[in-house]
DNA sequence: AAGACGGTCAACCGCGTTTTT
DNA sequence: AAAAAACGCGGTTGACCGTCT
């Protein structure tokens, strides 16, 4: 049934009428949120709007030196996994470190590639922070260093 | 001056997992 | 306990914008 609705980019107005009715209903029921706000959207496009932009306490704009360096030094340790790096990085959705990794690093990859054809590892690690943050050494001495904290950065402190 | 190109970001999709009924 | 609904994740796409030729 689920009357699929308007795609694409969102307007002021359904900003205000989604966050209006997450305000009311709570983060949760999202096909319900959808439809009682008035939007025609479908509930999964009016979660993704809310946890990657309207959420409060969000941070927008480029990362930070810091971030970049804990997103290299996260993803070297867990790959992929987009959201566990996120909790790591308060006010940070997955949505944007995913976008950061991608573009920052597929490119560097392709040069480490190209310029030493040996490596044989087929999986590219840590890479290197473009421009203004860490060099290479600095990062694996990090990443080393924080080898025995593992899983955990729940709690705090990768933070000020 | 204008078209091509590349980077960035918001948003969609498919699918596995979790929660609710 | 099982089926259905909702959620959340990771991959991918496409529009937009600035820079280069």
């Amino acid at each position: 049934m689920a009357a699929v609705g308007r795609k694409g980019p969102w307007t002021e107005e359904e900003d205000a009428r989604l966050v209006f009715s997450v305000r009311l209903f709570g983060e949760r029921r999202w096909d319900n949120v959808a439809k009682v706000s008035g939007l025609n959207r479908s509930g999964k496009s009016c979660r993704l709007r809310w946890v990657n932009y309207l959420h409060p306490g969000l941070k927008h704009g480029r990362l930070t030196p810091h971030e970049q360096h804990l997103v290299v030094q996260l993803h070297a340790k867990w790959g992929n996994r987009w959201s566990k790096i996120a909790r790591c990085l308060p006010g940070r959705t997955d949505n944007e470190i995913k976008n950061y990794w991608r573009t920052h690093t597929r490119k560097k990859a392709e040069e480490l590639r190209m310029s030493s054809p040996s490596s044989s590892n087929s999986e590219v690690v840590g890479l290197v922070v473009d421009g203004d943050g860490y060099s290479m050494d600095q990062i694996w001495d990090e990443i080393s260093a924080s080898e025995n904290s593992d899983e955990k950065c729940s709690e705090s402190v990768l933070w000020e």
